[in-house]
Order: structure tokens, then C-alpha cells, then sequence
DNA sequence: GCAAGGTC
């Protein structure tokens, strides 16, 4: 029997799918990668009985990026970036491993159906999978296609079988469009990234210029904060004059009018009206108008819509609220929480979904009305073709959700609630008086019918006092007339809600998207969330995008997004060549970023109002090798020392404190040595400024300490103080910190593990003798006289921290100890020979190499 | 270490 392959885009969908076309007899198992499954079944296909195998993958199969030598920071110039640098495909999450899984799968198959999400994307990802498994596929016997597409726009039973029976073909030009974009984003992201990061890292101290981004999408959305933030700073408070009048009739209490005119900017001309108006004593009733008013119910929910609401109602950050939906959807509370559509698909089941909700206590009693009475059409909103709007699945108690995830579906509940009962229905009345020349009016709601505002009620029509009933003629006592002082007041800092609204309007990010870009202008430094969720640029933020102005507004304006994407839906329609496009565009961005560069000046003019040059920040530190002056210690991430003299930037290890190390020097260059601590319980290590960024060794790298420093003879290197191998990790040696003395103890120079040990002893050394059982340094202890813990009064004793008993109570090896070959079952000289529990570089085993003895013979010269 | 887009 021939075999159907068939894809969809994610698991929940290939489930959904498969249960529909199976009419819900399929077999389920796990596919290899835990995350994906298979659904099997037989049915007809092309006129045959066959056996069909549905599955899914997560997203893109593969993502873009340069080939490895390109993503070397020191060595590439970012402007090789935009056509020199070669990029390739790579798996996007290699843990999935969803090349193999998928080829394991669709061997042996002799057709494949692609059920891709109907968008650009998703066809781009039909050719992810079809590069995947063609390989693996039978070959065609007869003329018959095997590659088909289906094109569906709901996940509904007649949409499914509708798309099943007529099965398209996979769009080239669309999945080429969305080739196009990858590229593009990645070469001009990059380039730009890559340059701002180095230009203006070397340059400002107080900084936080770990990583100066740049991004199509992320650069437009901090412009629109900093957009706002600029008009409230350009913002002048102008004075304005309205009229404040007074009236009352018999008893009742004083209405306030509102003028009819509102307000004036002159002072003199609102008190020529003032004085016009006081030469009346009574306002005179005008009209009375009585209207019937209406509150739209809101559209089916959307991802944008939730994300709006869960920040400016329930105070959720966009990131943290798609966790929370995440969780909620998995669990089954609610439906699939990323869509675009606002409109509920024909057949979908609202009664249904409603009645799930009757029991509750906080919403039942409405619920029961709307079934008992009928429940209100859904307005028409708009279907995307993606997923049906958000929705709850079944009803949930606020124990089992927990606080936000309560929040977030309770809100989801009332919404859809809200979308099937009526309007809310008010009456609106307006009492127009004039007042001598001068006409002015009163108006006031009362509710008719609460309709959906009764499960939310935050958007319900506030109960105001009733106007005092009247006609047209009455007459009202003027109780005062005033000239009221007012200003204008500047705008509040962008909200989230707004930011989001003006995201979506200038088509910045998807709705999958859109809360990364947020996260990620705040997470870069531009862009702090202050209360009330507002978001307030940073002095970063403010400078990199006045800059962009000044030098070239495309980088920062919204538009830059759109006329790209305008280019890449001619290469989806077919109507422009893919190379074209590509090369025209690049072209472009080329451009802009040489003249970026050449312009930085510009922005540079800006940084230095708000920063301060790297030579002038930081406390000095160590001594520079070179020039033995000292050297800046900037603190400002990325941490690093800087020596003005030299002009010479160092790195330093980052998330740790850094201290002078005692004076003491490296022997390779003369740098003094500081000592890098991760904290109070954590582990320290010394390292030397220079060595640190340039390995002095063949078989050292970038970044390692004295503690990994294989220099024969140094006092603080591995080789000294090196005791044995890690008790926890494989390539790890635990090596000896004297730095924190009299608490002594050793830590591996490769993972966390640090081991207390030979508490108030008064001297500890690492010997040059090893452990005959493990093969470890010899540890030699001195202790005090008086607090010597050692049998018979002993001072000093040498033996092996792993084996040797007298030593076993004061070395805190607890559980980890088990690991150590010494505490295998099968004794101490189980796995000698493959050489664990020895230290690499023991003095015994010390090899020579040839290039080692070179480079130190080259600085010592 | 970088983009933006899928999704887990």
C-alpha cells in the first residue's frame, strides 16, 4: 500500500487536522524529537486505499546566517556583510533535530502533502520540508505529481476536507519572497548591529554598549517611543480661558455648563464674553434633545487585541502575557492564542463554548440570561484565514490557573461573553442655555440596558446624576459667571496599548512578533517600562535615534519596513526576479550604511552630551604591561580596562566583580594580575588583562584565566595550582584559589563546582608530588598550634584531598565526592588509563611542545 | 554577541 506524507506547522495543528480527515480514527505516537507526533490512518487518496502519516514541525525547519568565519566580530568589516559574506542554512533549533525526524518519517512515502499555514511564511517552509524528505521519498513510478498543497483557511471540518479534495501546488515565488526578507534582514540587521556595537563601545565608558542593535523592525519601534518623548520635550504650555457658569433652578441642585465656544486663547477677548454673559441674570432654556445611544459590543479577540488590553488593564507585559496564553492554550483553557482573526468561523460552536461558562460565579448568572433569552450575532470582523479568534475552551477556576494566568483567561472569558450579548444601550441628554450672547449646554447619560458592559464592566456607562427635568422656555437663576485660567498639557510617554496600536497600523512586526521587538528595545538599554506600563526612552535610545535623523531619517522611519515589503510581494507575485530584488536592495542598504559610517560624527556629536569618553571614566585599577601607568577599570557593561596612554582597550570577564589581584604580575608581560569573583558563594580566579583577550599558549583561548593558563612555571597557573580532575564535569580541573585565604578552596576552571576545604588552616600549597592512588596533587597544610585539627598535635601534613583519610573530614566533597575515581566502585585506579583523576599538565607527564617554549621564548626576549 | 520570522 502507498503512503501519504502529510505536514502541517505545528503539532496542535497536524492533530487537529488529522482527527478531522481520519473523521477521528487516527493512531498517535511521539515522534523521535518529543515534540512532534505522528497520526497514522488509512484512507483514499488519488482514487486508492492508502495509508496516510500526518505530522508537523515547530516553525522554520532552517534559519539564515553567514557562514562560521563571517560571525568572527574582530576580523570581518560589517560592510563585507552586505554581498561578500556567503550565508547558508542552518538548522533553526538543532535540538529538534526535525531534519532527521522528518526523514525518518517520510521514507519510503510516495506522496506528500504540504498543510503549511496559508501565508508566506508557511510556504516557505513547504520548501524547508520538501528539501528535507525528497531525497527520502519513493521515486514516482508513473507521471503522477507527488508534491501537493493544501490550501485552507479555517480548521474546520468542511474547510479540511474542502482543501483536501483539491489539493494545489507549493507557491515558489511566495516561499522566494520570504528567502529574500531573511536575507535582507540578516545583512543589514548585522552590518549596522555590528558596526554601531564596536564603534561606540571603544569610545564611551558609562555606557552600556554590550550590544548597540539595529533592526527593521526593532528601530522603528524604539523611533516611536523616542517620537513621543520628543514632543513632550519640545512641548510648550500655552495659557487658555474658559468660561465657567453656574445655574440652578428652585431647589435642586447647580448644573455646570459647559461654553459653547469651549475655550479661547486671548485673556481679553474671554473677558469681554464674561462681561457680555453677566449682563444676564437667568439662562434661558434653549432645547432639550433626548437621544438613544449605542456602546458596540467588541469584535472576536485577536493576539494585537489581547496584548492591548493585558498591558493597559491587567498591567502584563506583551512577553510575559504570550507566556501566560502559551500556558493556557497547552493546558486546553483556551484556543490557539497567535492569530489575526477578529470573526468567529460559520460553524463554530458559541452556544456550546458559552454554556461551558454557565456554573461560574463570577460570570454564570449572565451566561444563563444570554441562553435562556438567545444570544446576540457576532459582529463581522475580519477572518485572516489563520485561526479562529481567541476564545475559552472550558471553564477553569482561578486555583487551578494561578494569579496571572487567572487574570489573563478571565479576561478572555468576558470578552468573548461580551462579543454575544447586546449592545450597551444609553440615553444621552443635552440641555442647551443661552445665556445672554452666549450659548452653552449640559448633557448627561443614563442607562438603558447594560448589555455585554455587564461582564465588562470597566467599560460600562458611569451612573451620573439625573438632569433636572425641563422644556424649552424655562428659566434657570445664574448663580456665577467666571473666567477660569487653564493651560495646555503636554502628552504622557507612549504606552505600551499605544505602541502596540501603532506597530500594527504601520504593518512593524506580526502578531507573533511584535512583543519580541518590544522586549528587545527594552532588554538593549533604550527603553525603560515605567509604572502605568509607559515606556520612556534612554538616553541611549534618544541619542541612536536623533542620530538616525540627523544622518539618514530611512533608518529610523516606519516606512523603511513597508517599501521593502512593497519589493518583496512583486518577487510573491511573480512579477519581479528574486536576484534582482535582492541585489537592487542590498544595493541601497549598501549605501546607506557607507554613508553612515561616514557620517557617524554626527551621532557621535550627540553621545558625547550624554556620555563621557572611555578615557575619562572609571577608577583606576591595575598596571598596564606596556606603559606600567595605570589602567582604567570601566565598570559600564561590558566591563573592561582601558589604558589611556596605550589607547588600548582590555575585556574582562563579564557578571563578576573585578579586584587588583595583590600586585602581583603576569610573567609573560608585566600586566598585573586582577581577580575576577562571581559573587559571595561563588568561585574567583585571577586572569591577566592582556592574556585574557590574547591567549598567550597554542592550546589556550579568548577568554580563559590563570586558572585554565598552562604556563609551566607561572606560580598562579593550571599547572601550579591544578589539584585534580572536576568531581562533577568531564573536561574540568578543580584548581587551588589561595585568593580568599584563610578560606581556602578549590574550583573547577570549567563549571561551577567549588569545593571548601582545611577550614582556619594557616598556609595551604599545592606540592609537586602527586597522589600514587588518583593521581592528584599533593596538598601540603599547615595549621595553627593551638587549632590544629590533625591527630597528635601535628601542624603539617601532606596527602591527597581526595584519598587521604586523615584529610577526609576537613575537605567538604559531600555528594560530589562520588564521582571521584577514588569513591567509584571498582577502586582508585579504575580509569586510570583513560587518564581521569590525573591532572593534564602533572609535572611527571609535563609534555614540551615545541610552539609553547617558541612564544614564551618571544616574550622573554 | 548580530535581524526577523516561524513555534515549544
Amino acid at each position: 500500500m502507498r503512503t501519504v506524507f502529510m505536514v502541517a506547522e505545528k503539532p496542535s495543528l497536524a492533530q487537529s487536522i488529522a482527527k478531522i480527515l481520519s473523521k477521528g480514527s487516527c493512531s498517535t505516537r511521539k515522534g523521535l524529537n518529543g515534540a512532534c507526533s505522528v497520526h497514522e490512518y488509512s484512507g483514499s487518496f488519488l482514487g486508492q486505499n492508502m495509508r496516510f502519516k500526518m505530522t508537523s514541525v515547530c516553525g522554520h525547519v532552517m534559519s539564515l546566517d553567514f557562514i562560521g568565519k563571517y560571525n568572527n566580530w574582530d576580523k570581518v568589516d560589517p560592510a563585507e556583510l552586505f554581498s561578500k559574506a556567503p550565508t547558508e542554512k542552518k538548522e533553526a533549533n538543532p535540538k529538534l533535530n526535525m531534519v532527521k525526524f522528518l526523514q525518518v518519517e517520510a521514507k519510503g512515502c510516495d506522496y506528500v502533502v504540504l498543510w503549511l499555514d496559508c501565508d508566506k511564511e508557511g510556504e516557505n517552509i513547504c520548501f524547508e520540508v520538501l528539501d528535507a524528505i525528497q531525497p527520502m521519498m519513493n521515486k514516482s513510478t508513473s507521471n503522477t505529481r507527488t508534491v501537493y498543497r493544501a490550501k485552507f483557511s479555517s480548521i474546520t471540518d468542511t474547510d479540511i476536507c474542502n482543501a483536501m479534495s483539491r489539493l494545489g501546488e507549493p507557491n515558489k515565488n511566495e516561499a522566494l519572497s520570504v528567502d529574500a526578507r531573511q536575507e535582507l534582514d540578516l545583512r543589514i540587521g548585522c552590518a549596522f548591529t555590528r558596526f554601531q556595537t564596536k564603534y561606540f563601545q571603544g569610545k564611551y565608558g558609562n555606557l552600556d554598549s554590550s550590544l548597540i542593535s539595529f533592526g527593521p523592525c526593532q528601530t522603528p519601534t524604539l523611533g516611536f517611543c523616542v517620537d513621543r518623548h520628543d514632543k513632550i520635550q519640545s512641548f510648550k504650555p500655552e495659557a487658555f480661558w474658559v468660561i465657567q457658569a453656574k445655574v440652578f433652578k428652585g431647589k435642586e441642585s447647580p448644573l455646570y455648563l459647559d461654553w459653547d465656544r469651549v475655550r479661547v486663547f486671548d485673556r481679553d477677548i474671554g473677558q469681554m464674553f464674561v462681561n457680555m454673559a453677566k449682563t444676564a441674570r437667568e439662562a434661558r432654556v434653549e432645547s432639550v434633545t433626548k437621544k438613544e445611544k449605542a456602546k458596540q459590543r467588541p469584535l472576536a479577540l485577536n493576539t494585537v487585541e489581547m496584548l492591548r488590553v493585558a498591558s493597559s488593564a491587567l498591567g502584563m507585559g506583551p512577553q510575559h502575557t504570550m507566556q501566560i496564553a502559551e500556558r493556557l492554550y497547552t493546558q486546553g483553557y483556551i484556543s490557539y492564542p497567535r492569530t489575526e482573526t477578529t470573526h468567529y468561523p460559520e460553524n463554530f460552536d458559541l452556544k456550546g463554548t458559552l454554556k461551558q461558562q454557565a456554573n461560574s460565579s463570577f460570570w454564570g448568572e449572565t451566561v444563563k440570561a444570554l441562553l435562556s433569552e438567545g444570544i446576540n450575532r457576532p459582529r463581522k470582523g475580519a477572518d485572516a484565514g489563520d485561526h479562529p479568534p481567541i476564545t475559552p475552551m472550558r471553564a477553569a477556576s482561578e486555583s487551578e490557573l494561578g494569579s496571572d494566568g487567572w487574570r489573563l483567561y478571565d479576561y478572555i472569558t468576558r470578552h468573548f461573553i461580551a462579543t454575544v450579548s447586546p449592545d450597551c444601550k444609553y440615553l444621552q441628554t443635552t440641555i442647551s442655555f443661552s445665556i445672554a450672547t452666549e450659548n452653552f449646554t449640559c448633557s448627561g447619560k443614563t442607562l438603558i440596558s447594560a448589555g455585554y458592559t455587564e461582564v465588562m464592566p470597566w467599560q460600562g456607562v458611569a451612573q451620573e446624576e439625573a438632569l433636572p427635568a425641563c422644556e424649552r422656555g424655562d428659566v434657570f437663576t445664574v448663580d456665577e459667571i467666571k473666567l477660569l485660567e487653564k493651560q495646555t498639557s503636554p502628552p504622557d510617554y507612549l504606552t505600551e496599548a499605544e505602541l502596540i496600536t501603532l506597530m500594527e497600523k504601520h504593518g512593524i512586526g506580526t502578531d507573533a512578533s511584535i512583543p519580541v521587538h518590544i522586549n528587545n528595545v527594552c532588554q538593549r538599554n533604550y527603553v525603560t517600562v515605567e509604572s502605568g506600563r509607559k515606556l520612556k526612552p534612554t538616553n541611549l535610545g534618544i541619542v541612536l535615534v536623533h542620530g538616525y535623523y540627523k544622518i539618514d531619517a530611512d533608518l529610523v522611519l516606519p516606512t523603511i519596513r513597508s517599501a521593502v515589503e512593497k519589493q518583496l510581494n512583486l518577487i510573491s507575485l511573480g512579477k519581479a526576479n528574486f536576484q534582482q530584488v535582492l541585489q537592487h536592495t542590498l544595493d541601497i542598504f549598501k549605501r546607506k550604511f557607507h554613508y553612515f559610517v561616514d557620517s557617524l560624527a554626527g551621532m557621535d556629536e550627540l553621545m558625547e552630551v550624554s556620555f563621557s569618553p572611555i578615557a575619562a571614566t572609571g577608577k583606576p585599577l591595575s598596571r598596564c604591561g606596556k606603559c606600567h601607568r595605570f589602567m582604567k577599570y570601566i565598570q559600564a557593561k561590558p566591563s573592561r580596562l582601558h589604558c589611556s596612554h596605550c589607547d588600548e582597550t582590555y575585556s574582562l570577564p563579564q557578571n563578576g566583580a573585578i579586584k587588583l589581584y595583590k600586585e602581583l604580575k603576569c610573567p609573560l608581560d608585566e600586566f598585573e594580575l586582577v581577580l575576577w569573583t562571581s559573587g559571595s558563594r561563588g568561585k574567583s580566579y585571577p586572569l591577566c588583562p592582556y592574556c585574557f583577550s590574547n591567549p598567550p599558549f597554542r592550546d589556550m583561548k579568548k577568554g580563559m584565566g590563570c586558572n585554565e593558563c598552562t604556563h609551566p612555571t607561572c606560580q598562579h597557573s593550571l599547572n601550579s595550582l591544578g589539584i585534580g580532575q572536576c568531581v562533577e564535569c568531564e573536561t574540568g580541573v578543580l584548581v587551588f584559589d589561595p585568593s580568599l585565604a584563610p578560606k581556602w578552596r578549590m574550583a573547577c576552571n570549567k563549571c561551577n563546582v567549588v569545593v571548601h576545604f582545611f577550614d582556619q588552616a594557616q598556609k595551604v600549597q599545592v606540592s609537586q608530588d602527586s597522589c600514587d592512588s588518583c593521581d592528584a596533587s599533593l596538598v601540603v597544610v599547615d595549621f595553627n598550634k593551638t587549632r590544629s585539627p590533625l591527630p597528635e598535635g601535628e601542624t603539617q601534613h601532606t596527602g591527597c584531598v581526595f584519598c587521604d583519610p586523615v584529610f577526609q573530614d576537613l575537605v567538604e566533597l559531600k555528594h560530589a565526592t562520588m564521582r571521584h575515581p577514588m569513591h567509584r566502585p571498582g577502586g582508585a585506579r579504575r580509569g586510570r588509563g583513560r587518564g581521569r583523576g590525573r591532572r593534564p599538565m602533572g609535572r611527571g607527564n609535563l609534555k614540551k611542545p615545541k610552539d609553547k617554549m617558541a612564544a614564551l621564548a618571544a616574550y622573554f626576549v
